[in-house]
DNA sequence: TATGAATGAGTCTTCATTCAT
DNA sequence: CATGAATGAAGACTCATTCAT
């Protein structure tokens, strides 16, 4: 394989390949660093440490320690949008049913947050960004929230009238719930799959529950003995 | 001397009193310095110019900062778990449905969440916390599991058969959204009160749910057209 | 002397007294080594160094480096100024002719910038001060070359007509030239005495010149032969 | 290939040249970078950048940033220096009157001054210099102070008796005065024009006075009323 | 010879913590 | 016990200079 590869690549590898390798380097040093220590403690010594580079390269990718955070954050942004998509479009061609796209959706969620489950957070919550990518974030959120709602809208055993609200609500909680368990997983009370499939249920059992029309009246008849 | 001061201030509160009051001014003040301005942006000196007392006092009850946040979180936990048993007590006493309950138990988070919906996180996520305490944290939530599965084991609709797992499930959800719609409200898509009873209905209909044993099997005939 | 002083301040030093003396400190050896490496080469350490206190002692009076240069150059501008006016009410008073208040200014103003030659230069023209500060030493000049043209009108044998441009140059050339050889006297080829001297003549000179209204023309016949 | 090369641009100027123009090019970037940032702000990125060559090409042709700051300043020695004799071959071969020398002696040096008025400042004064260059610096002045001595001394209308020292007052006058009004030309005090006028008659005053032998004297009888 | 990515010492500044009064 | 001036380690960031290509 290598003597092939140097066949084709006969003398030296693409002028231009350190560049955009090196900031590679950086952003998963950075997502290391970030992740283990937060993002004020996470200092740019340290992840241009861990990234094998000198303080100086480091800022020759990067004006600033907050336009790491902001390009760690618009990455995420962007693959989450990517896997949502990939989903939707996955659920449309194959014509499974609510159940299995939940689980789908809830498993893909999972596996996003599984390899550095806190530096979402981190990123969100912890560091001080701009207005502009702070707006980003929720925009993503929120269309996601839509897409979401449009996906739901195909099942009829769906119930729901508002659907906006619905897809938000299930977006918000399977974006919650699954980085929590990466977080913590406690494999003891649950396992991995159970999870899955426990929190698969809970929105199954929303989005197909047909309602009373005004709410807050205790259900009649269900008391405690 | 200190006769004389004695008879100018008479009724000077028992030896105790100031320690207490002082450490509740320090502990108040760092409250919303961390919920302002985050923890590694919440210095000391403001933490006790904000409790109107000089730093040099402010370490007179305190070690480091650190055991500022400890302090803090520990009454955060203290505080749920009397919340919870209040409300537990409540339920088992006025007999109220599990649609009531359920709205009583949201509602109950919601309003703990909102005063300042950061400063957990913060102390939680964002605080370098000895080993011993982040255990604390997860116990509390694991106990709190427990007496919500206790609760629910008493209302005959809920046919969930793994209540530890499913009061598990229930306590994070109600944690995790109330806290995010504390902190992020979006009432143009939905207000207050539709928050509360979407999320009521969500873990209703969980609950109350009759599931097949073997899950993902996707749920027959329910494909997109 | 120790003995009686002890008596009068029997137990310890004024309680405010660190404060002031600690800025003084800072702000001589801010000018010592500013002096020394000019603005830009003057760490705020080598200051606080030199003031024989912390970097962080340093900070707590002054909040940025800019902040000790404009303190030290408002020092210079009242300084002057004050001089200035101790000059003029001088010369007012004592009545001594145009040749003998020359001298006297110059002589002032030699002696001001024998101590730090180079720090005014290098805080008016080295250091990127704030627009008001700038304005500041403007108008402090102007202000020095107004006083000095009100000055010049009580003496008979000034004849230049437009007194306020003749203060302006006045006040320049002291300014220029005293620097000049404060900061490189060369001994070898004028005294101190004879640099003020010579200055004072060319200032009286000039202020009695009996100047032709148009200028240009070329002294007529006077040729090189 | 250079042979090819050489058919397309056969007239390549000769090995020397464009090492030469590079010098040139860098100097000239350097002295507009020097005069808008000063010294220690005007990176040599920012020159290189400016000359258009890259920051390695910079440092073939000069060792150090002080050693291109060193180069300017030589410049800027042999310039004056020329552009003095050049004066001076002039006034000689025009026998044109002290008033007309004066003048025109200002007018050249202002006009000197008015493309960079900072720039010389700051070489000297805000770049640490080797002594060597500094040495050379007050020579060239002493230089210049002995060449007008000479020509001064072919006026008759000149009454100083010591040449030397009137010719060093003479230069450095006009060094600091002409310097001082380009880098800060108050124009609505002084126009350009009267500013130089007023100069002229300020040395001309001061050269043809004629003076008493011991000085501080106050001159007899002028005191202000 | 030209290039420009990489280097790392050095800068300003902050802030948790101490200790003399 | 209370105070707050003093401390100094540590962090973000800059820039003169080097060297592999």
């Amino acid at each position: 394989m290598t003597a092939r590869k140097q066949r084709l690549e006969p003398i030296k590898p693409p002028v231009q390949r350190r560049s955009k390798a090196t900031v590679d380097e950086i952003l998963a040093a950075a997502a290391q660093v970030f992740e283990t220590h937060g993002y004020a403690a996470g200092t740019t010594n340290r992840i241009a440490d861990r990234a094998g580079v000198s303080i100086g390269t480091l800022y020759q990718y990067f004006p600033s320690k907050e336009a790491i955070a902001v390009a760690l954050l618009e990455r995420h942004i962007i693959d989450t949008d990517r896997r949502l998509h990939e989903w939707v479009g996955h659920m449309v061609a194959e014509r499974h049913g609510l159940r299995a796209a939940l689980h789908d959706y809830v498993t893909g969620m999972l596996e996003m947050h599984s390899g550095r489950p806190r530096l979402q957070h981190i990123l969100i919550e912890e560091t001080p960004l701009p207005e502009r990518v702070h707006k980003a974030v929720l925009e993503a959120e929120q269309t996601a929230a839509k897409t979401v709602a449009g996906l739901l809208r195909l099942y009829p055993e769906v119930r729901h009238t508002q659907l906006e609200q619905a897809g938000s609500l299930v977006v918000q909680t399977v974006e919650s719930l699954t980085h929590r368990f990466a977080a913590h997983p406690d494999e003891q009370l649950m396992s991995r799959e159970r999870f899955i499939n426990e929190l698969a249920t809970m929105l199954e059992a929303y989005l197909s529950y047909s309602r009373p029309h005004k709410s807050r009246q205790p259900s009649p008849g269900s008391c405690p003995p």
